[in-house]
DNA sequence: CAGGCATCGAACAGATCTGTATGATGTTTG
DNA sequence: CAAACATCATACAGATCTGTTCGATGCCTG
């Protein structure tokens, strides 16, 4: 059957951290599907509606209907992704077996297979900073949610180790932010090994 | 004298680890130090040649005499800016005190410093490939160069130290990466601090 | 002085940008 | 059936984008 072929397409490009290629109902969706993927993969800037009116067959009537501007576009294109992957990062995280110590620890390995998808192209909240005038307010508070259920979740196993949790999370921060960034650069997904051994040393201190 | 608000005007924005607010002698000299200010304050896609021969005070003929295109352009923005960083980061580090150990630990030190700058907007080499596709390679080719330095100067110190090249340099990249991220999002410059905590506990591991 | 060189200013080309307006086409729902 | 709704196609406005062209101006050097 030749549509075989072409769900095969689509189930290759599918993954569970990102709406990219997820089945899409309405027009709204089609266009917030579609700019996710041009704008994660080219930039925010580099995209404009047209050309998402075009991948996505909608119409450009449509899209302003749905989003009042381009910038509102991108905020919930960054609230979706951002939800989409929070989901799959925090269910991975609760199927690790063992205390804190090992969630933790287990945090990398699941960013090791975030980083190893061959379409990654970094953490969008990161990359909207970066992009952003240094002094934009925007990106940071879109980052800053998106960040915060980190830091609970973080704040709660530190708790349960019965650990500083300022000085764990910021630790554990640093080297979140730097395996997406050395992984994005280099395109080398051992980065997040090289940082689980890093928390591991941190961790075994007293 | 009312040269002197002007001239402690410029001063406060000067800073040795960019170009940014130097003399200018020539129109090109011009055009590039204007380029490198809107470049990595706005980012490259969000400026355009226009604003910048308006800023600069050059005309459009004298920037496209002196580089090709706007990517070029860029890519002379990227090469002076990260030359002038080098120059300076290297120069600091020359003037710690102490072995390899003390080297590689002082290097968060240098950075501590360059994240409290007020004009600090991340690694311009980062954020340019956060900002291009996915698939773009010119800004990793650029951003290898840079980053060849570094890790040149990381290995001979691993050396010096008996210790694995590979390991020390891909931990060293994942905490300055990380700590240069998280200080550019959270605008909290003691990140490098954090970064320095994990690093010491690192070397400290035998 | 004269020729070369750097620069400026301004206009222009052609594409692209965001956002709006209008009317036609279907589709759902009362 | 009819009203409401979602969507589409298209054209448009006005701005901005990269890059080119042309002529005038001044400066430095042989």
């Amino acid at each position: 059957m030749l549509d075989s072929t072409l769900e095969n397409d689509r189930q290759r490009r599918l993954s569970p951290w990102s709406t990219i290629g997820r089945p899409a109902g309405s027009a709204r969706e089609k266009i917030l599907l579609t700019a996710t993927e041009l704008f994660c993969r080219n930039g925010f800037e580099a995209i404009g509606v047209d050309t998402i009116t075009q991948k996505s067959g909608a119409s450009k009537s449509t899209l302003y209907k749905h989003f009042a501007s381009k910038e509102k576009l991108i905020e919930a294109v960054l609230e979706a992704e951002g939800a989409a992957w929070r989901r799959w990062f925090y269910g991975e995280l609760s199927k690790i077996h063992g205390g804190p110590r090992a969630r933790l620890l287990g945090v990398f390995d699941v960013l090791q297979a975030w980083f190893s998808d061959p379409n990654y192209y970094g953490c969008p909240y990161l990359n909207a900073i970066s992009e952003a005038a240094c002094d934009d307010e925007r990106s940071r508070a879109l980052a800053d949610v998106h960040k915060s259920y980190l830091l609970t979740w973080l704040q709660s196993q530190a708790l349960e180790l019965g650990r500083d949790p300022s000085d764990l999370t910021r630790s554990m921060i640093v080297l979140i932010d730097g395996s997406i960034m050395a992984a994005h650069a280099s395109r080398d997904a051992t980065f997040a090994a090289v940082a689980q051994t890093l928390a591991a040393g941190h961790l075994a201190e007293d």
